[in-house]
RNA sequence: GCGGGCGUGGCGGAAUGGUAGACGCCGGGGACUUAAAAUCCCCUGAGCUUUGCUCGUGUGGGUUCGAGUCCCACCGUCCGCACCA
């Protein structure tokens, strides 16, 4: 009934010309699965009681929400199915956003967006070419990981332990001819913007910072002996420059492979370091390897030293130059490398007292220290001897200051069917020609085939083939589409702003953004957060929008967990996972309850369908009701951390529903008589519930709604009870607004209480008249006193020495010393 | 290996350097009921020689009148990154 009283007044609608203060609040948009899950619902659960709260005062609130609809599993539905991915994506989300409406969620869905519907990603290529047109998108060969089940092209954060992070199959490396987005171009503004978002987890920035990895270092040329070229190499230790006994390039370097052409033993070398696997455990338990090329390169300090040059397994071909130099005194890399092949180890810093030329440990040492065995820079620091190569290596020619980057540009090419085309159009004689604007969107053909593996945009009869918009000549589209995350890097844009003609009007983006509050999983604390937070930047340097960031504040929430029950298959020693609907817990033992057959309870994890752990919204709104539901969301658990989701606990959310529609039942306008207490509890709880929330400790707030409501409950009838009912209704709004919404009709109250105003605090309240002083004899608890608030320290020190059990603790020894902390202490130290 | 988080009752967790365990769950006892459910009340960190005392926030030190909180060292656990020169 609620539900359609808010659609029906468009409650949640947010108002662009609204002259309140504004405040946007956003959660992570869902992938369309077909079914919102737990986790779902707790994200969107906090968000919306920050949204409802945020409106109760006085902001004009924007709370959308969309659809992030373009993706692999519509294109394997349609594989595996037979249905259409459009179909099956507007399907799944017809049901979800009944499944969201049903929990009363605060959301303004005149702004819905799919990012699947042309009118969505029309504007993304308009957007996409604008980029292109700045010189932010290219075109090269290169190569890409390729994953062989998916048949597409992943970026190098999709690719984990060298998987496909959807796939889970090995990536490939493969040669391809690719659209990439120029995202190294901002990294070191997309690094030091991190400092200025002090809103964010420190664990999201971090990990940002990592990924970006910045080194500055000197690239810097070993010539071969007697000739004027060399190796280039990249070092962030130049100070280490007289400690270096041989320099190793990677095995897939220009060098390696021209060698290995009349070498081969090189060859099969190289090939052997191609075979080695790249997960975590592999890496750390490789061994060193080289091959001695049997070249010598000149020391860029002394030409007259020379050191060997390997080809080396550990050296990677896509970071720096692919080579470096080896130290291994002051590398642990290059010293197992050294020990292995028998090369010199030269300590050239300092370990304390530790100077002697030969280091003989078997950790290399990269702690701080002075310069030795390095004539003339012996006795400087490590920065100055750092400064004073790299001087040098400029003034004589043979090198300069470099930053390096971990972070590569952006490849946004997948060859799959769902996804925004890439609008461009290859022909024979103009190149690369992009479609004009006038001709956007360049929208999907709709009869497509997946009864073959690869890119259905590829092989549809007709779609690709279109005349030269420069020439009029034949020409073929782009049937590359963009990676799914372009989609997610400006939605948050476009929920401020809906015009036809153009993706958003930069007024009414500089009227919301940035987002106050942005609330998601931390799984997103690089991929998707690092991409908007560079499109961000990238429109605005193309003078599209006016902020530089696009979340202001960050939150990342737990996961909903749960524990698993199960038994061990006797027939292959394998556990079977039961669903906790098919388990029934009897005290702390839990029995299958089909047999009556115990089973054993496993730990609390997160929920996932293979330990069948999962409780599904639906089922738990049906039986507890949504209120309850967003009760327990918020309830016990801080919400940055995980949330076990228990029987026992939705029941006593549950029990708390019932409680509060007996306690609002008990409202009696016309009752009369102060209780000071209450009033001065609901005030004081009135001020901590706003501040809680604002500071998303929402288990806290519930915390304190609990003590209010058993004080009310408690407390004799007067106008302060039913003062403190009211109050209680109007805090539980946000969190409850169903049943809110029905006792505040029941109570006699007109309109909404979505509309209705947070309840106003009396300073004079929340400063209590009569505390309670901790008494301690040398720091130990022996009394408390309640006395007036606001005592001199004299008078509380007289009535501390005057309790009979300080005293008795005292047992006559001589007071040296009272502290006193008015309000709240004193401690007689004896 | 590097970076980050977290260790508090049976469980989830509170606690500006100032009464550790708020609040909830579980459990125990009682009231109401023919009975049950629901509801309400009381108890619920451990121990003891129980008007009270001792111990107690992963371990060991330290700072302080006073430490869950600050500092140092360690242990455990979870997450992220990783042959990044």
């Amino acid at each position: 009934r609620w539900q359609a009283a808010w659609d029906a007044a468009q409650t949640f609608r947010a108002d662009d010309a609204s002259d309140k203060p504004r405040s946007y609040v956003l959660e992570m948009f869902p992938y369309p699965s077909g079914r919102i899950h737990i986790g779902h619902v707790r994200n969107y659960t906090m968000g919306d009681v920050l949204a409802r709260t945020k409106r109760m005062q006085g902001f004009e609130v924007l709370h959308p929400m969309g659809w992030d609809a373009f993706g692999m599993p519509a294109e394997n539905a349609a594989m595996e199915q037979g249905v259409h991915p459009g179909g099956w994506t507007r399907a799944n989300i017809a049901a979800m956003k009944k499944q969201l409406k049903r929990l009363g969620f605060a959301l303004d869905w005149s702004r819905e967006l799919a990012t699947c519907e042309p009118d969505y990603y029309g504007h993304e290529q308009a957007l996409f070419l604008d980029l292109h047109a700045a010189g932010l998108v290219y075109r090269k060969e290169s190569a890409v990981n390729w994953d062989p089940v998916d048949q597409t092209v992943l970026a190098n954060e999709q690719v984990i332990d060298g998987r496909g992070w959807r796939s889970g199959a090995l990536v490939e490396k493969r040669k391809l001819s690719q659209w990439f987005l120029a995202i190294t171009r901002f990294a070191d503004e997309l690094l030091d913007g991190l400092g200025g978002l002090d809103k964010w987890p420190d664990k999201v920035r971090t990990m940002q910072e990592n990924w970006i990895g910045k080194s500055q270092g000197l690239r810097c040329t070993f010539k071969f002996v007697s000739a004027d070229h060399g190796i280039e190499v990249f070092t962030t230790r130049p100070d280490t420059m007289f400690g270096a006994s041989f320099v190793a390039i990677a095995a897939d370097h220009p060098l390696a492979r021209s060698l290995a052409e009349s070498a081969p033993e090189l060859a099969a070398f190289i090939a052997d370091c191609k075979r080695g696997g790249t997960t975590a455990a592999e890496i750390e338990t490789a061994e060193k390897m080289g091959f001695d090329t049997g070249l010598t390169v000149e020391h860029p300090l002394d030409p007259a030293w020379h050191v060997p040059v390997y080809v080396a397994n550990f050296v990677l071909m896509d970071y720096g130059t692919g080579a470096v130099f080896g130290c291994p005194a002051h590398d642990q890399r290059d010293l197992e490398f050294a020990r292995k092949y028998d090369l010199p180890v030269i300590r050239v810093v300092a370990d304390g007292e530790k100077t002697a030329l030969n280091f003989d440990e078997d950790e290399a040492f990269t702690g701080p220290g002075r310069i030795v065995n390095s004539r003339w820079m012996d006795g400087m620091t490590i920065d100055e001897a750092k400064r004073a190569v790299i001087a040098k290596a400029q003034h004589d020619g043979w090198g300069r200051a470099e930053t390096q980057w971990r972070l590569r540009d952006w490849g946004v090419s997948r060859q799959r069917y769902w996804g925004t085309p890439i609008p461009f159009i290859h022909c024979a004689t103009c190149g690369v020609v992009p479609v004009p604007k006038s001709q956007l969107p360049v929208v999907l053909p709709e009869d497509i085939d997946f009864a073959t593996p690869g890119n259905p945009l590829a092989r549809h009869p007709t779609w690709k083939h279109v005349p030269c918009p420069k020439c009029g000549g034949t020409a073929e589209r782009e049937t590359d589409t963009l990676d799914t995350f372009v989609d997610s890097s400006w939605y948050f844009l476009r929920f401020a702003s809906q015009p036809g003609d153009r993706p958003f009007d930069r007024e009414a983006i500089a009227k919301w953004l940035p987002v106050e509050q942005y609330i998601g999983g931390i799984e997103h604390a690089i991929l998707h957060l690092l991409y908007a937070r560079f499109w961000t930047r990238a429109l605005k340097h193309i003078g599209l929008i006016d902020i530089d960031e696009p979340f202001a504040s960050l939150f990342t929430q737990g996961m909903v967990t749960h524990e698993t029950y199960s038994r061990v298959d006797p027939a292959n020693g394998q556990p079977i996972y039961f669903q906790p609907a098919e388990v029934e817990k009897r005290g702390e033992q839990a029995v299958l309850k089909r047999d009556g057959v115990a089973v054993e309870i496993g730990r609390v994890i997160k929920m996932s369908k293979s330990k069948k752990n999962t409780v599904d919204p639906d089922e738990i709104v049906a039986k507890y009701g949504a209120d309850a539901v967003r009760w327990f969301m918020l309830s016990d658990s801080p919400p940055e951390r995980d949330l076990p989701w228990s029987e026992a606990g939705i029941e006593g959310c549950w029990r708390f529903v019932q409680r509060l529609w007996r306690l609002f039942g008990q409202y009696e306008p016309a009752a009369t008589g102060n209780d000071k207490a209450l009033d001065r509890k609901r005030d004081q709880t009135v001020a901590a519930v706003a501040s809680d929330i604002a500071a998303l400790g929402f288990n806290k707030a519930v915390a304190r709604i609990y003590e209010l409501t058993g004080a009310t409950e408690k407390a004799a009838p007067s106008a302060s009870r039913s003062q403190a009912i009211r109050t209680i209704l109007l805090l539980v709004a946000p969190m409850m607004p169903h049943l809110a919404e029905e006792s505040w009709a029941q109570i006699g109250e007109t309109g909404l209480i979505a509309d209705a105003v947070w309840p106003p605090v009396d300073p004079a309240l929340l400063v209590a008249d009569e505390v309670t002083i901790a008494v301690q004899v040398k720091g130990k608890l022996r009394d408390t006193l309640t006395v007036a608030a606001g005592l001199p320290r004299e008078e509380l020190e007289a009535l501390a020495l005057a309790s009979d059990k300080v005293q008795r603790a005292l047992d006559g020894a001589q007071v040296r010393n009272v502290i006193v902390v008015p309000d709240r202490l004193v401690n007689v130290v004896a």
